[in-house]
DNA sequence: CTGAAAGCGCTAACAT
DNA sequence: ATGTTAGCGCTTTCAG
């Protein structure tokens, strides 16, 4: 493997010029610059970024946290983010928490110690004070979900509440009254006494507009869940209630196209028997039957802004952020409501 | 950000006994090292990982190539190799190549520069004698996709001929014999002259079932494509057709599920007008409507095998391994046949 | 415009 | 059992 040693010998110029070449420096003569580029094509060169990082440079490496690759929202956000990346030359690495707070943390550490130059967090569950200090070791950008408290970095979003109580009433002014509601958790219970704002935020939309309308909010009508199976279950769960509800709001199209799933089976119609609505506008949401009326996600909006804004803050470009992005989260009425 | 100087100083040992307590060396004092225990902790030391590899130790990493994170099948993949490389604290490191050869090789640098320790490759564009020179470096460990003249390096897969078979087989004793074709390519086409072995190795075992029944295989029923929309195009033009297939066979479920979803505008019925046959049995193919009848990847077995040899060739623990490890990929016949 | 030299943080002989 | 020393490959003053 060849280093810039070699490179040198072989231009017969000192280590300094063949590095002044690869960093694109002014002030180096044509010919020797040709000469090092010569000696760098022929021997295969790349130079080993271990050293260039040690030497406190950039590592043109960007960590982007999620709690859960194979959810489709997030693949998606992180194809919009690479998308971005690999255009500036950046690569990127990606971090499945899985939801685990300890692993959120460990992955921070690679910002700590300089083996990324920024981080992206798809998903938090780490309270804020916690993640706080990280940000004297670079900038991080949140995206989708925040926690309490948040300040200091900006974060990319929907403005959940506002999402869930337009869907709420939606449904309400259709005639449904009897709501129930399903909350999203991803892969793993959230650490005891914490709780997700987003999904905090999310139910107390949906709260809103069911009071504002004079509805009542079943405690036996809350689930939650985050997986088709989850979906699957909640159905069945709601067919051993004496008192069932005629529509239910989920967190996630996933949740949403199990109900539906196991509603065939049981001879469920859809919407007659039960409204069904997602969150997300995942790809399978016009594939299912009857289509999923859901909150449409901008994920590309979101992983491309996301993405664009730790660029800018790691090219100094950013004077002062707004701390918070609302993208649109326009509802997609489809046939399950 | 403290260093190894740091915990020397502050210990009162010098640099190397805290090197030693870090990688847990034999023969150091127990007070010695109690004291640069408390020294790291009040620190908050964390060795920088830069200079470590600089120096030649493992990174604990392991870069994961595949074509495109959003194709479910990838991402259930991936999933189960950051679950087995989390169990052994290996860190992994998602590079999504979107098919493209350079990006591929630009990832492969990793294993040169010691980034990473080893790489597997779950999609694969380049010729292997372009990425054989690079096992020199570390191991590498293939996964679903191979390259013609693989060696040196094992491939964990399923039969794609065999698979392709059995399906064609069970569409043509079911009735069906006007079968049309649909190959699967990832994101770009591939460069000029490339082709994908997987992808030849399914249609041979297509064109050999048809054949020994003694059925044609028309070319104007051949298609090729990879998302849902390519499906959805695809019906449009058998539509369009004079002599129609009474089946098509599928790459992915992400094309069929375009088929069904279009058909179902088209009013077409699937499978009397129209049998429709998926690939990889991806969590959306119970959700459709029918069902789909594919061909099960054991995504999970898949990752987890991969993992678990990369990080075994990784201990040296392997004297010799099986070129080519074939799983069981077993046909889920559903309703959409 | 270019080379010599110092040093980033760490580990592994080599001495003791 | 522990310290001293020599680099790993690179960038960046500092002189020329």
């Amino acid at each position: 493997m060849s280093t810039i040693k070699d490179v040198a010998t072989k231009a017969g110029v000192s280590r300094s010029t063949v590095s002044r070449v690869l960093n694109n420096h002014p002030y180096v003569d044509e010919k020797k610059r040709k000469a090092v580029q010569d000696a760098i094509k022929e021997l295969g060169y790349t130079p080993n970024s271990s050293a260039q990082r040690l030497r406190g440079t950039e590592t043109k490496t960007i960590a982007v946290l999620v709690s859960r690759i194979v959810n489709p929202f997030f693949s998606a956000v992180v194809d919009a983010m690479d998308e971005v990346a690999t255009m500036h030359s950046y690569r990127m690495i990606l971090c499945n928490t899985r939801g685990r707070a300890d692993q959120e943390l460990h992955f921070l550490e690679l910002l700590r110690t300089k083996q990324v130059d920024g981080v992206i967090l798809a998903s938090v569950v780490n309270e804020w004070e916690t993640i706080y200090p990280y940000l004297q070791y670079g900038p991080i950008v949140l995206c989708n979900e925040y926690p309490r408290g948040l300040h200091g970095a900006p974060v990319i979003t929907i403005d959940q509440k506002k999402a869930m109580t337009t869907i709420t009433k939606h449904l309400l002014h259709k005639g449904y009254h009897s709501i129930a509601y399903c909350n999203v958790y991803d892969v793993n219970h959230l650490p005891e006494g914490v709780r997700s704002p987003l999904a905090e935020d999310r139910y107390e939309g949906f709260v809103q507009a069911m009071e504002m309308e004079g509805k009542v909010v079943h405690s036996s009508w809350r689930f939650s869940g985050h997986s088709v199976d989850d979906g699957r279950n909640i159905l069945r769960t709601i067919l051993g209630l004496t008192n069932r509800p005629d529509a239910i709001i989920t967190g996630s199209d996933e949740i949403a196209a199990g109900i539906i799933a196991e509603a065939k089976i049981k001879n469920v119609r859809i919407p007659e028997d039960l409204a069904v609505v997602g969150f997300d506008n995942q790809p399978t949401a016009t594939l299912l039957e009857p289509q999923l009326t859901t909150i449409h996600q901008p994920t590309f909006e979101m992983g491309k802004q996301t993405m664009e804004m730790l660029l800018a803050l790691l090219a100094n470009q950013v004077e002062q952020f707004e701390p918070v992005t609302f993208l649109e989260a326009p509802i997609q009425i489809r046939h399950s409501t």
